[in-house]
DNA sequence: CTTTTAAGTGTAAAAACTACACTTGTATTG
DNA sequence: CAATACAAGTGTAGTTTTTACACTTAAAAG
């Protein structure tokens, strides 16, 4: 078949997915307690291997879709982890997506047939291999997109509130945010509308939903603007901080 | 010898070095022309395929040394790239890592001595493959991490000008600076240290040489400080943007 | 000694960020 | 039906950061 390089070892290639959702006020994560063996019954990233005849992409797609049934999912590569012993069953490279999603009533019972559980990022048990480091590169990825790309968006229903929005923040930067500056910061982007409903789940004045407006965020991205959000993380080095020298 | 996940494909694994350099004011990368079938003779990344005894990481600072000399040089992992058929010449997932040198006489030599060759971003021949595209993708992280990492400075000699600082940003901001907004906020950090020399080539008058405290940066990154330069990366989504709407 | 070249330096105006406290609407309760 | 409890919603003044901008200096070359 393939007519080059055929002196060259061969490796098994693994997908790892950390798929992300926000319930509760709280950021969390789907994991798996692994159906086969080596480390049969530890709790486990949704994974699975690599086909001759797909892409990585797809392949990740095909893992998350066999897991949970979802498509369509907000889906981005982080790295390959590729060190000699990460996996005790064979030498396995793997690489890892994470993926953004909007957690609903269908997915919950999905994921509960699947044997998945949604998990607090502030409570994860012990993971099998490396996929703590990979969940900790994970956030860590997560935090820096989220400065510069609209991606909270991905994990809240289509409508939803800025108090809820705010949490979302402050659940993936860790730290507690000004309403009123956190307000005036996303809406001053213009890329929010504000509907004409309530939401009054969580307080007796309710709270009016919005909707993220898609097509303009595009046609800016198209016209070369940028979106920016800061969340704290933390100090800036400077000279003459007090603390420091 | 590996017990488990028999069934499964394997794969080809490769590793491709995006190699950046600056030199004469103009961020550079190093190509290669390729030495065998397929596509023998086309400009190329530094490439090579991973062995079953070795890390992801160790195999890019293997072909990095292979085919270079060189060691100790700042190296991150991109990501992966495993289209089905992004190599004709079998089904390979290429791993691609960035790394960031410091050219000298010596490497010079030394590129040559294997037909490779210092090549300005802003004049890049084609590439196999879908090696722009990984270049693209690389120019992308590094202007991403140089706004929050000082990594500019792997760059450079260990001692170098103010001038040669900005001007090695303006490369890859792909924007030009401000002098003095420049090093006032290049300053402000105390992370550099002043020398008592000066550099004459560039001009009669000749430039103070200055050194990056690594010392002190490690120090303030361990207290948990951040480094932070603000590059000009585009606008900002603001609703009130006049172009827009 | 004049010219040329790039290095080096400060400030004022505009914009962005921060900190902060009271009012509103509505469901619940007595 | 009046009182209460609860989270949503709103504006501003002080501070910091960012931006734009032009002349002086040092030294080599002619």
């Amino acid at each position: 078949m393939a007519p080059y390089y055929k002196e060259y070892d061969h490796h098994l290639v693994a997908l790892d997915c950390i798929i992300f959702g926000f319930d509760e006020g709280e950021l969390k994560l789907l994991l798996l307690k692994r159906k086969f063996e080596p480390a049969k019954g530890e709790w486990s990233l949704m994974g699975g291997f690599l086909r001759k005849s797909e892409s990585l992409d797809d392949a990740a797609c095909r893992i998350l879709n066999q897991l949970t049934g979802l498509s369509n999912i907000y889906m981005k590569q982080l790295n390959a982890f590729g060190d000699v012993d990460r996996d005790p069953g064979a030498r396995t490279i793997s690489v890892v997506y994470y993926a953004l999603i909007k957690i609903n009533e269908n997915d919950r019972m999905l994921a509960e047939a699947h044997g998945a559980e949604w998990i607090s990022i502030n409570k994860l048990p012990a993971l099998i291999f490396d996929h703590s480091k990979m969940v900790e590169k994970a956030l860590e990825a997560l935090r820096r997109r989220t400065s510069r790309e609209p991606i909270g968006f991905e994990l809240l229903p289509d409508k939803f509130t800025l108090p809820q929005l705010q949490s979302l923040y402050e659940s993936i930067c860790g730290e507690q945010l000004d309403k009123r500056n956190f307000r005036k910061q996303i809406l001053v982007t213009g890329l929010l509308v504000k509907l004409d409903e309530k939401d009054k789940e969580s307080s007796k004045k309710g709270a009016f939903l919005y909707k993220f407006d898609h097509k303009k965020y595009n046609s800016y991205v198209e016209k070369g603007f940028l979106f920016q959000l800061k969340v704290k993380s933390g100090q800036i080095i400077k000279g003459n901080n007090s603390i420091l020298v």
